[in-house]
DNA sequence: TTTCACCCTTAATGTACATTAAGGTGTATT
DNA sequence: AATACACCTTAATGTACATTAAGGGTGAAA
């Protein structure tokens, strides 16, 4: 398997020594999941949480009126799960699926407690991504109160440089709440 | 000064001997503001995070046409800050500001460095109410992508129980992300 | 080649909300 | 008692979006 950028990810945030390093290699696996398919479904307890090597992965919900809702995207080199299903082990929200054919790393619930234990500086690690993404969430809570889909969508462009293209447009308008035909609509008049 | 609703809160995440605890308290000051007296202004950096005693405050920002739109509330035995601020010595967003005459304890960031050598356990302390928070912001980033604003209005009820009365509808409506006229219409409808 | 499944676009109509404006109430100030 | 101010309510009008419907493009399956 091929760790090395999950290991320069976290080296970002913590130093590791070789035996750290080797320890927390070994609770990790690949896998390989095809477009499509489903890594949670929801009301299943999320028990690893993943980390994208390659591809592309959405996780939504299914809202009161079953249509589907983006709730973010992940490509190579970021974390993804249900933060709260998979700390609490607590059912499910969201679905997360690939986008297209991916591959991730995962790490089992569990482990973690085995390696926070034993590599107590991975507190800080879990630590320090959870408030990277904490601060996106205030961002993106920020904007959804008061701007407009149209500024929402220059928010989305610079967040997720690059991803558009391997995106279709629905996705992109349901990750913003609007429909696809309004979307169109703004794209078109800019 | 009484430390004592803090102490068990971080008690119920970790447990200190006598002497980390009152290292942890020594890093640790009272701070009493009146209502409307400002505890961050936007622009200027958070230097130290808060943990409310007695009292109640709103975090808000004033979005492009002027107009104040509340992020959160905070009342007893919650912290509150600018996250990103805070952590990463940015300039802030937000104003935070006291609702009513509000007792606080704040700790600075740069105590928290030491904190966290001296007591590496606080790295689990302030990882897990971090993860709390964020929780709490994917539940409602969810909420806002789909639910409408009377969804929403039950939500903050169930999100912020008693708080209410406590609250002017002006400040409800900021923070629901609707006008203060609609609010009463929903209100009166049901 | 045809067909089917998606996706994108445009336009008409509908709706959940905002904005504006006016009047009413309660509490604090003079 | 009079004034003032902040807050709530109701109603008319306005707007950012959704919904529905129709037509066209593309690629994969048959």
């Amino acid at each position: 398997m091929d760790s090395n950028s999950i290991l320069k990810n976290v080296q970002q945030y913590i130093q590791l020594n070789e035996q750290e390093a080797s320890f927390f290699i070994s609770l990790l696996s690949l896998k390989k999941i095809k477009r499509k398919e489903f890594i949670l479904k929801s009301g299943r307890v999320c028990s690893n949480c993943y980390y994208v090597i390659k591809g592309c992965i959405k996780k939504y919900y299914i809202n009161s009126e079953g249509k589907e809702r983006v709730f973010e995207f992940a490509i190579e080199n970021q974390w993804i799960s249900d933060q709260n299903s998979f700390w609490m082990q607590t059912t499910s929200i969201f679905d997360i699926e690939a986008i297209e054919d991916t591959e991730i790393i995962q790490l089992k619930r569990t482990d973690i407690e085995s390696l926070l234990t034993k590599t107590p500086k991975f507190e800080r690690y879990f630590r320090l991504i959870g408030n990277d993404l904490l601060f996106k969430h205030e961002r993106r809570i920020k904007q959804n109160l008061s701007c407009s889909a149209k500024e929402r969508y220059k928010d989305f462009l610079q967040d997720y440089p690059n991803i558009e293209p391997r995106l279709s447009q629905r996705q992109v308008a349901s990750y913003l709440g609007i429909s696809p035909e309004f979307l169109s609509s703004l794209r078109n008049k800019k």
